[in-house]
DNA sequence: TTCTGATAGCGGCATATGCCACTAAATTCA
DNA sequence: TGAATTTAGTGGCATATGCCGCTATCAGAA
């Protein structure tokens, strides 16, 4: 087996991210627990709650998400009561997406929990190095990652 | 609207392991796309081949992730041929992984791809700067996190 | 004004991931 | 040795995410 000489997939980027992603997930999701939501939902009812009635385009761009996943991701939500839209009266196109009342509640719930999640990561990671870590992950999303098609 | 204050979800540390995750992923497979395989599957590929027969505990403890989440990703794999299990003859609760010959053409094609994109991916953040990242990532993956049930 | 192209979302299909309840097999203990 | 416990996976259910093709709208050109 020369298997044993071959590079971990520590060396894959994307591999890596995933795989933190999938135990920050878990810490974040058992924290939130109690409220009922999943970390991804309590993200997205925040980034909804500080937003002007966001368009879902506008949502999806912010957190560099696909439409239409974005669409999957909400209908949860909207079921639990937690979420409405309305279309924008200028664009019929465009569809907004607000908070209902129980949703905002829902949300503080969920922020509570929240902060003890992040809080508890920090106290083990450290505050700045939390913060560094989240300027570089930012610095990815932003990047301009288009597939050169090989043209010309 | 008092939102306009309100602090954007750049700071929650999941959120923005989750954006990143998705943005780094779409990159990765779009580059992987012409091998077929989407970025985990090629991930997860390797994984199987740089272990020794591994079991399906063990490759899903490599990738802190779910056993039965592991067990759903191999289905597409096993049912595509390029991968097949067999129990342990030591311990039949235990059921082995390896690549089938098709699974290792496959992976070679799929790394080539992978390198391609690996590359980019660091020409465009630099090589230091990726690698202090996966160290952190792997530091995250690698903590303590386990919930303090507040108990005594 | 009508035809054409660009936008915004939707619905279907597929993979990614997790949790829970359940089964089978091995281990421990009385 | 036989019951209780632990370990390894499975299957069902639910959310997370993406892609593709389709529809409704809007905007700009003829």
């Amino acid at each position: 087996m020369t298997q044993a000489t071959l590079p971990g997939l520590t060396l894959c980027n994307n591999a890596m991210l995933r795989r933190a992603t999938r135990k920050l997930g878990q810490f974040y999701d058992d924290v939130l627990a109690p409220s009922g939501l999943k970390a991804t939902q309590q993200g997205l009812l925040y980034q909804i709650h500080i937003g002007d009635e966001p368009a879902m385009g506008a949502i999806a761009a912010a957190l560099v998400m696909d439409l239409s996943a974005l669409g999957h991701t909400l209908k949860p939500l909207i079921r639990d009561g937690y979420v409405e839209t309305f279309a924008d009266p200028d664009d019929r196109r465009i569809k907004r997406v607000r908070l209902t009342p129980q949703g905002l509640i829902k949300l503080d719930e969920a922020m509570k929990l929240w902060r003890v999640a992040q809080q508890r990561f920090e106290d083990m990671v450290g505050r700045e190095q939390a913060a560094r870590l989240r300027a570089a992950l930012d610095d990815i999303a932003a990047l301009d990652l288009d597939m050169p098609p090989a043209a010309t």
